[in-house]
Order: structure tokens, then sequence, then C-alpha cells
DNA sequence: CGCACTATATGCGTGCCGCGCAAGTTGTGA
DNA sequence: TCACAACTTGCGCGGCACGCATATAGTGCG
């Protein structure tokens, strides 16, 4: 995670993965959820400041490149509940680790509404948020102490979390008067970790 | 939904999408998980008796067509959640409103490993199993008397009842003595309605 | 029944894209 | 300093999505 931790060849791959994921997301907000066959990969590499076949080293397709960020925030996921203390129950340890994880920085309301509200991006936006569920399910697995492949507790409760999040990234971007994200979030998290309710 | 109900227009639009829907998965299942790039769209089309200019007319993507069948079957879940009986309890009726739809038939192995199991069709998989859930939540928020856009449980859980269906079913595939997949399929949901076990 | 209308199927052409291959370039480790 | 490994880039090929124009088939009315 750390750059120090990486030798050079690693930070400048991670540069250029970053370099050309955000070039690709600004692009894409430019023209707009409806102007997105506009993007070309010749631009995106030319923003990024490399060559279209180095950008397809990188990714396979422009909209994994636009969604690169948030799959690689989902990927952190099971770090972020690991951080958490041993001692705190489930529920509140997810909550307050998706919450960290998601709203630090609060999201960007333009790279948000491009990734969930294109139609054509529909596909790589669900596979970037359910990044999130193998890492969660293990840190659950881990956590409560139950076996991965005996019980379905932690794989469905994970997808359930990343469902959450979706939802909740959704109707915050939809109402604007929604308040702070973190807000929204712990609402829809709720409704996972408190049934009755 | 019956035949009957539409003109002539309508059921060979729907014989023709099914035909190439079906020809698509065929062909998938026939080059394995790892030769999904033989599948060439002039096969599809010519397998399922149409030209390719009309195949491209039903999808956009091959992607696309193989999971028609898992997306048709998942839009059907809110008429699902409809059809059982107004004065059971929200958690066995979803229950038993997935057993129906996801059992009936029992799912063919093949298919599902495919679609479930192929990365360059988990994107598209995705999306297929997530249709189900803007039909499920109307569905909910109607059965519990709840606004959509003012509170969150209705699509939360639907998002949730939608994630378990995803687990049960890689779950299935991945054991090979996990028995019937309703079994499995109400162990998942069980997770989702029954938090405290 | 026959006719005007509309929806669907098909052929063709175009531009873009993913990726294999073979240099050229830059970091790495002894 | 040098040999090796990783990464970048240019080139070219096969394939695909889709616009457009045309042929065909279903529909509803007089």
């Amino acid at each position: 995670m750390n750059d120090d931790a990486m030798d050079l060849r690693a930070r400048n791959k991670q540069a250029t993965r970053e370099a050309i994921g955000h070039a690709a997301l600004r692009l894409a907000i430019e023209q707009g959820p409806h102007g997105l066959a506009l993007v070309r990969v010749h631009d995106i590499a030319t923003a990024a400041g490399v060559s279209p076949r180095t950008y397809n080293n990188y990714f396979s397709s422009r909209e994994e490149a636009i969604c690169a960020f948030q799959a690689d925030q989902s990927k952190r996921a099971g770090q972020a509940l690991r951080s958490r203390p041993a001692d705190e129950p489930l529920g509140q340890a997810v909550v307050a680790a998706m919450i960290e994880l998601y709203t630090n920085p609060e999201p960007d309301r333009a790279g948000l509404r491009m990734i969930m509200l294109t139609p054509e991006l529909e596909g790589e936006a669900l596979k970037a948020f359910s990044m999130a569920e193998g890492p969660l399910a293990e840190a659950i697995a881990a956590r409560t102490g139950t076996d991965l492949r005996r019980d379905l507790f932690p794989a469905v409760t994970a997808a359930a979390v990343a469902g959450a999040i979706r939802v909740a990234g959704r109707h915050w971007l939809e109402s604007a008067d929604a308040g702070p994200f973190a807000a929204v979030l712990r609402h829809a998290l709720s409704c996972v970790f408190a049934p009755g309710a």
C-alpha cells in the first residue's frame, strides 16, 4: 500500500495505472453519460501520457479503465474491516470500516454519477463494487471464526454489504439533499444488520 | 408471459431472442470457459438461423447474448414475489418466491458454470442477477407499504437477496455434493432474513 | 379480400478496438 | 559494469458494433 514498500517498477506501474484510470474517468465525465462512445482510447492514452498500446496493457476496455478507481477502492474492503478492533461486534465493525473506506475522502459526485448512472458502464460498475465481496467475506469469516466453504454466512453478508453500499451510492446521487454520504451509507447498512427495524 | 397474450410479431421477436440466446450459451459451453474468444458472432447467428446483423439487433455483445437467459429469469423476480399470498411474512414470501423462480426447472449446471465462472462474463453475469433488484425492490415496497424513495430498506433488501442468490449459485457449483439447489438457496437466504443465526 | 402502413430482417460499408508479435528502452541485481 | 528481466511502443490483423438503405412480412382498416 505504502509507496515505500514497493520498488521503482511497481511504483511506476501503479502510477501509470492510476494516471490512465484518472484520465479515462475525467474524459468520460467531460462527455457526460450520453457521450461515452466519443471517448476514444487514443484520447485516454494521450491524456495519460502513454501510447494506446500501453493503455491496453493495463486495461482491456474503456469501461474497465473508467471504473478502475472504484475497483481499487473496493479491493481494500477486507483490509478496512481487519483494521477494526477485534472485540467490536460484527455489525458495528463493518459499518465503521465501510464508512471509513468509502467516505475518505467524500466521494466525487460527478465521478460516481458517471460510473453508476451510465448504462454502458453498468456491468463494470457492478464488477467494481463486487470486488469488495471476496476480501470482505474472508475478513468476516476470520472475525466470526467460520469457514468460508462450509458456511454461507460470510459470503452472503459480504454480498449484502456490497449491495447496500451500491444502493446508498445511488440514493445519495439521486436525492440532492441527502446530506453527507456517510449518513446515507450508515442508514443503508443498518438495513442489513438490523433487519427487525 | 403467455404466448397467446402477444401478437405474432411479439411472439416471433421473443422466439428469435431466445433462439439467439440459447445458441450463444450452447456454443459457449461447447468451447468452455477458456475458449470464449473462439465463439464468433457469425457462429451464434448461424446456429440461431438469423443473419449476424439481426443478432446485433437483439444483443450488442456476445456476453449479453450468453447471459440473456439468466437476465430474463431475474426480471421475473418481482412478479414471483407478488404471486405469494399477501398475508405471508416478508422473509418467508421472498424465500418461497425465489426458490420457485430459480429452481423451476432445476438450473443447468453447465450453463450456470459458464455464466458464473468465466471471467470475461463476470460483468454481464452480475448485470443479469442484479436485474432482479429493481422489480424485487418494488414488490417488497408494495408488500411492506414503504416508499422506495424515502426508505432504503426495500432496495437494500432486494440487493441482499440478489447477492444471496449469486452466492448460493457459486456454492452450488463449487461443491459437488451440495444437494438440490433449492436447499442451498434456502440456506443462503436464511442468512439475509435471520441475521441472529 | 386487398391495400397502405409499420415493424422486422438482411446486406454492405465504416471506424474502432483488443491483442499478438517483435523490437526498443529502462530498472535490477550480481 | 554488465547481463537479464520488465515495461513500452509501433505495426498489423481479425473481429465487432452499428448506421444506412432495402427487401420482406405482419397488421388493421375500408
